[in-house]
DNA sequence: GATTAGCTATTAAATAGATAATATCAACAA
DNA sequence: TTGTTGATATTATCTATTTAATAGCTAATC
């Protein structure tokens, strides 16, 4: 089954991924909301008991560590995607994911060459 | 602004996009979930409201037109998914999405196309 | 030993979202 | 004229989500 999380919970586990574990103070203080700690902590406990997360002690605060994964968390995000908005079709997708103002060359040819890649690996 | 829609007024306006309009009873054959027809239109009601469609009479049933593009409502996902999901990296997130079982080489190679003639019009 | 600082636990409440029952209304059929 | 049919309009209810106030606990500090 797929994983759904709501903006806010995506706000949390966000934080926790890219810290690889965080505590309820070190999101607070990551997010562009200023929430109250214990609505911080509200969202940590809703994650832990759909079991996305887990924590231990250390000194006297909660660490929190993930237990799923970003793309856990984007399949469903991106299927939907996919499916509702851009009828099926990747190519629209990623043609409307690249046709901002802000994105390199270098980041395009790099996932050229990912594509190339798979390709490739597809194709032996 | 960015827009946001709710799943189920996603569910709605994909059909919409897809028909190029739609009345209410051709929304509620297609969604695959059996809802009530006062419930598929208590959510053109809301999109109306929020003014993503407007309606038409067409005998005696509204028929509705769509007032958003799939790119506009598709936007505000995609953002929060590149940035929350994949940290901002348009390389990750494709690469997961053409990592599925059922993608086809020769998609992969429009897409990577799409790339080329992207990158060429970045350089003139 | 009392105080404070920094946590977690409990509880509440407001808002958003999803669903649908029921009331109405207009046009057509008998 | 009077149902009947196929819509829309109104209203309600339930659940999920978001936010946070406040109570309680523990360890360090004075």
């Amino acid at each position: 089954m797929s994983i759904h999380l709501t903006k806010r919970e995506l706000d949390v586990m966000s934080v926790v991924w890219e810290l690889g574990s965080a505590t309820v103070g070190q999101v607070r203080d990551r997010l562009t909301d200023d929430l109250a700690y214990s609505t911080v902590l509200t969202v940590f406990r809703t994650l832990e008991t759909k079991g996305h997360v887990r924590h231990e002690q250390e000194g006297k605060a909660f660490r929190y560590h993930p237990l799923i994964q970003p793309d856990d968390a984007g399949d469903s995000v991106l299927g939907r995607l996919l499916n509702k908005v851009y009828q099926g079709s990747r190519e629209m997708l990623v043609t409307r994911l690249v046709s901002g103002e802000n994105v390199s060359p270098e980041e395009l040819r790099n996932i050229r060459k990912m594509l190339d890649e798979r390709l490739e690996e597809m194709e032996r």
